[in-house]
DNA sequence: GGAGGGTATTGCAACGTTGCATGCAACGTT
DNA sequence: AACGTTGCATGCAACGTTGCAATACCCTCC
């Protein structure tokens, strides 16, 4: 069924070594025999087998991307990014997903399964980043998203302090002076949406505007229901009576938008809503939301460009980065300035 | 840095082929050596190099998954309900897009990159069935969600004709008579769009409706700004004066909907609408959106099965497939009855 | 006590590829 | 004419793993 360099070398007449030059387009080869074997290749229809030749090299050409899931659009976005940025880079994407769940973080990193991947980019959720940098035994790991405590493993992400300091002064500057957040996650190692919550209160202690633990919401995971139970939970709580929302993730902001609509709310007028990551569908949403828009291609190319720098030079002693990635708040319709 | 069956065999004092019985488990290894191997392989942190497992088993556990693209939410769900059923068949998904490039689905099918996976599940855009089979050399191919002429490869899909069919009755039955139709793709290969545009005019031509090329409107992608143009295009028509639209996937629908707000239209009251795909943001569109929702979960998990099929029973001579995953309509306040 | 059967362990070879060293012939230079 | 150089082609070995077959050993049974 498939045919090996012995094959067409046998055909073409000439050794496993002359077809292996011209495959590679390495060494030297007469023009004559480089002709023949060609055609004895395309007669064949030979293809390379790749276990044999990661074998050989050591290295297999493939990186993991590890996130807790993909159906999101967040992360599909994202992994559509990498994906690409690697095809350019002549690196093939493994895709796994965690679901948040601590043990599939741990034993990806570990590589338990086996040595697959030259290198991981991993966007953890359940694991703290020092576990995750203790458990990263194969391969180079990058991490996405993550504040890592300094110098244990590469890191590529949005300022979240900043950013979210920005959504909230935002809301601040059109008028709105009791602005919920809706994304707290106590319950996750993972330290994003602490760092939200940091730069959300600077921002409204800066302005001299209500930090209010009512208005501070928890949520399970970051989809559309759980914005809309937030919301929900928000809107009956008679202490909270909020003008306005920073949601931490635009899932999360779509769904409270969605309650907010079901309670007869206006948006902008009776609630301002800003949400976090730009995903395509807030662009298109009721009315169009105003977001923080991470430049998640370079977040992806940056990785990339950790991970390649780690692989090709592994020993060279250089000390982990911590890269960060420019944003930009995305005005839209759902915070217009209060009428 | 990694350490081989070698090294543990030194270091535990028995032949490499015993370390290698106790990693695989099979084999007779008396108690006592097991666990002093089991010892040395936790010292060493031995983890199997998966290129030369896979080089003597002539499989390499990967399936590659083929699709236009991944961040548009239909394939982003899709991809991850694959991944999620491959790992319970161990295997490793691969993912690769094509964004509709027609040369770029034919390399991967080709395999010219090289033998890497054991087999291949597509959801092929630019390229016709025809050429999808005779371009697939290497690996057992699945094709997803297209209908190769009978006999040619496996195929997994929904009943596109049927699923079409019943939106539109489903918006005949609420009143509507000018029903426009958002999604030919003329310039693909791919027949999808051709069977839900058949579906639509079955249920039109057998209620007595009206078709009307007016209201037939052509996409180039499928994404949220076509299904946007498309509808600012109709509604400029004077000709074409839809009552309702049914646009070939939720995306393009969520895009008509934004546009039909935007210029002063109530959905459902004056224009009911129908997508196709079920994708999440249609749950919290406003209004919430009625769609063809086909069995997702099923559509990975039976191209899973129809590769795994092939991958372990090659040459068993069972003809192509062509298996039909079922659907039904998700009725949502889009498309309520007209007052 | 020797034959027979089972258990535990091992060595050899091969999967398909490429790095390295080498061989051979033809060429140009002194 | 002898020499070094270059271009082309080849053979050997190795990457780390596992299938196969062989070996060594112990125990049991007649």
């Amino acid at each position: 069924m498939s045919s090996r360099l012995k094959d067409v070398a046998a055909l073409a007449g000439v050794s496993v070594r002359t077809v292996s030059n011209v495959v590679s387009g390495s060494g030297n080869v007469a023009e004559a025999t480089r002709q023949r074997v060609q055609q004895a290749l395309d007669e064949l229809g030979y293809r390379p087998n790749l276990a044999a030749r990661n074998l050989r090299a050591g290295r297999t050409g493939l990186i993991g991307l590890v996130v807790p899931e993909l159906y999101s659009p967040y992360f599909g976005e994202l992994a559509s990014l990498v994906v690409e940025a690697a095809q350019q880079r002549s690196w093939t994407v493994i895709i796994d997903q965690t679901f948040g769940d601590a043990e599939a973080e741990r034993r990806l990193l570990d590589g338990t399964q086996g040595r697959l991947v030259d290198g991981l980019i991993i966007s953890p959720w359940a694991l703290g980043p020092e576990e995750v940098t203790t458990h990263a035994r194969n391969a180079p790991v990058v991490l996405l998203g993550e504040r890592p405590p300094r110098g244990l493993a590469d890191r590529v992400a949005v300022d979240n302090v900043a950013a979210a300091d920005e959504a909230t002064s935002h809301l601040l500057e059109t008028g709105r002076r009791r602005i919920a957040a809706i994304g707290l996650q106590p319950h996750l190692r993972n330290g994003t949406a602490d760092q939200r919550l940091t730069g959300y209160r600077n921002a409204l202690r800066r302005a001299g505007a209500v930090v209010d633990d009512a208005l501070e919401r928890p949520v399970r995971e970051l989809h559309r229901k759980d914005g809309a139970q937030a919301m929900a939970s928000l809107l009956d709580d008679p202490s909270a009576a909020p003008d306005a929302v920073f949601a931490f993730t635009d899932e999360l902001a779509l769904g409270a938008l969605h309650v907010a609509h079901e309670r007869g709310l206006r948006v902008p007028e009776d609630l301002a809503v800003v949400g976090f990551d730009d995903i395509e569908d807030g662009r298109y949403a009721q009315p169009p939301l105003t977001t923080v828009a991470p430049d998640k291609r370079q977040l992806a190319e940056r990785a990339l460009q950790c991970l390649a720098d780690r692989i090709y030079s592994p020993d060279n002693g250089v000390p982990p980065l911590d890269v960060v990635v420019p944003h930009h708040l995305e005005v839209r319709t759902s915070s217009a300035r209060k009428p």
